[in-house]
DNA sequence: TAGATTGTTAATCGATTAACAATC
DNA sequence: TAGATTGTTAATCGATTAACAATC
């Protein structure tokens, strides 16, 4: 029984957040048990990968029946840290950050959007739910106050690892990337790259080679 | 002698894609050479994985004197099938759909934005980087006349799969999908999630356990 | 030349898939 | 009960890392 501590591989992190969002689908549609190959046709792989990474998860199924869509998610969610509710920013308030703001159900998923930063006197002040866009020279006391560990970064690509030098500077330790470049960062901060262009690239490989 | 027919595996293709970005880079100090070293440097992988990468490509460094920034790129773009300009298109053109729209640096990465789409009458018309929004029911035809290969899902959750639907009967083989739904699409059709609340709560798992 | 660096094979590591007893 | 399904170990597969001869 090696079943302790949180040393879950990235591509299990990954789709255990994926299931996610698949059994609140189902869970909307009022099926309160699913078993292994349901979630796996959903998703996309096999029953014994959806197993194998369930079986990671401190607790789960019921031998034999299938799993509970709503204790398991609750037990992912758990897993992933989001049972106390993570506060998020993101810095940049241009299209992007305005879709991110707007779009992404933080609150669903046991977080929160707790602030938003831009330079731009035409967007600092403007409401986004119920967000007020803050200045950014406001962002170091803002993080600190909040106890925010997540940003995202959707500013030009110039100013983007001084942005981040400033994220981490006040303890933010979790980082989703849109700009295009490589940040440096202590080694305590994850990076999240989110290079939409290499998407593309990966697409045009795909679709160039079958 | 394996060394023929494209069959890079995905970990291999994201990487390549990731080092083009970083040659861009280099190329615009007018850095000529470069070395497996710098560039896992760079990336923040080792040169050991460089070099394994960079001998998938057909050709590629010289032998004992680093590779030439501007050659490798070429390569990778080459290997990557973008060396005849892909055509792109955007389904949605709310936040998201113009942020893409407007950021991602298509053609100086072999694409471009051939086409942009959505419904309503405010947005149709509009014009974005000299590219006219067009009606969402123009959406077939202009596929087929333009030969778009590619398509980036930007609309809202509930009617991704119908978009997804008309894209693939047109001829769409590789789409990046910005909904929120897993979509349905035949098996020769590739398809990318970028679920952005997914990346988020990696980082959460990564911020909770460490 | 000697030091640096690639190309390429081999060794290691990790992730996926298969198998099946235990359970409901 | 019999059929379905999980939990978990073992087997397979693939990706990363190490090593080093060949080359400049």
């Amino acid at each position: 029984m090696p079943k302790d501590g949180p040393d879950l591989s990235p591509p299990t992190v990954l789709r255990l957040s994926e299931y996610l969002l698949i059994l609140e689908q189902f869970s909307k549609e009022n099926k309160e048990i699913i078993s292994s190959r349901e979630l796996a046709d959903a998703y996309g792989n096999n029953a014994s990968q959806v197993r194998q990474d369930i079986f990671r998860l401190e607790n789960s199924g019921r031998l034999g029946q299938g799993y509970s869509t709503w204790e398991l998610a609750e037990e992912i969610r758990r897993t992933l840290g989001l049972s106390d509710i993570r506060k998020v920013c993101i810095v940049g308030i241009g299209n992007l950050g305005k879709a991110l703001a707007t779009h992404v159900p933080f609150s669903d998923y046991g977080m929160s959007l707790a602030a938003a930063f831009d330079t731009s006197p035409n967007i600092i002040g403007k409401n986004i739910n119920d967000l007020q866009v803050q200045d950014f020279t406001e962002l170091s006391k803002t993080i600190k106050d909040k106890n925010i560990v997540i940003g995202a970064i959707c500013v030009p690509t110039n100013v983007a690892q001084s942005v981040c030098d400033t994220l981490v500077e006040n303890g933010v330790r979790g980082i989703l990337n849109y700009s295009r470049i490589r940040l440096k960062a202590p080694k305590h901060v994850s990076i999240q790259y989110q290079q939409v262009i290499c998407s593309f690239m990966q697409l045009s490989y795909k679709v160039s080679n079958d």
